[in-house]
DNA sequence: TCTATCCTAAGACAACTGTCTCACAACGTC
DNA sequence: GACGTTGTGAGACAGTTGTCTTAGGATAGA
């Protein structure tokens, strides 16, 4: 039964991180944010996509005043992990470990990342074993 | 200049896996293995598909025989990185570190990978800070 | 040579994406 | 009350993806 999630093409999260970001906006204020950082769309095609995604239940939209008003529905965490999921299965036999070890030689961390994520990989690696270790630098 | 990249979409994926996994393949093979892998294709689809990756310059094709032998241009290495870097530009602010940490979270790995990665990590961090700790369990 | 196979070429066709045009309703102002 | 502004609805239209049909060339054995 269980209905697989809708899938969210390119431009509808664009559309969708302007929503995340304000928590919420009309199609002109989409239109806005998304003039503002570069994208030449016309207010048409945000209202499209801001159909398309209530389509799909990721938005809702509201007529409070004169315009609707439209919030997400879906978080970020939520599209992340959906992507992440999928790509892990399409490319990494279903492996996260895979991914991540490919990420790690093919895109190199700052070393300040590289220490944080150490640091989740002790505590997660047993909260006993890593203990001694940790502080040594 | 740059032309980007083609989209590689899923099914056109699923053929190319057979290419990498046998190295080559004609439309039949490939279909077959497509077929015992659970993919209902017909031959026509297969053919198609092997066609539009071709199109986009991602496998060349060889007549030796009857058939047309199928080859793989571009590396399923080449894929994952391609298919990684969009992911962490478009959700991870181009960090990977970012999207490390998210799959730490969401992902658990099993317990032998994540002290592969930590390793990994360890000798990324610099050959020389890393090695007072290493051998501690 | 006839016929059953196997292959390719050509393209159909619906669903989904990306983007826009146009007609029309509601609102505020003079 | 006529007008410009802002907003919506409906849908156009080309390109991509997913999948198949059909026609016709080459091949191989009866």
């Amino acid at each position: 039964m269980a209905k697989r999630p809708p899938t969210i093409p390119d431009s509808e999260l664009d559309v969708l991180k302007v929503l995340w970001e304000r928590g919420q906006a009309t199609v002109r204020e989409a239109l806005e944010t998304l003039r503002a950082a570069g994208r030449e769309w016309s207010y048409a095609t945000v209202a499209t996509l801001l159909d398309r995604l209530e389509s799909k239940g990721l938005v809702t939209s509201d007529r409070r005043e004169l315009a609707f008003v439209y919030k997400p529905v879906i978080t970020d965490q939520e599209v992340r992990t959906r992507r992440v999921s999928s790509l892990v299965d399409k490319l990494y036999e279903g492996e996260p470990g895979l991914l991540v070890l490919h990420l790690l030689k093919s895109h190199p961390l700052k070393p300040g990342q590289a220490k944080e994520v150490r640091a989740v990989l002790d505590s997660m690696l047993g909260e006993a074993a890593g203990k001694k270790r940790d502080k040594d630098r």
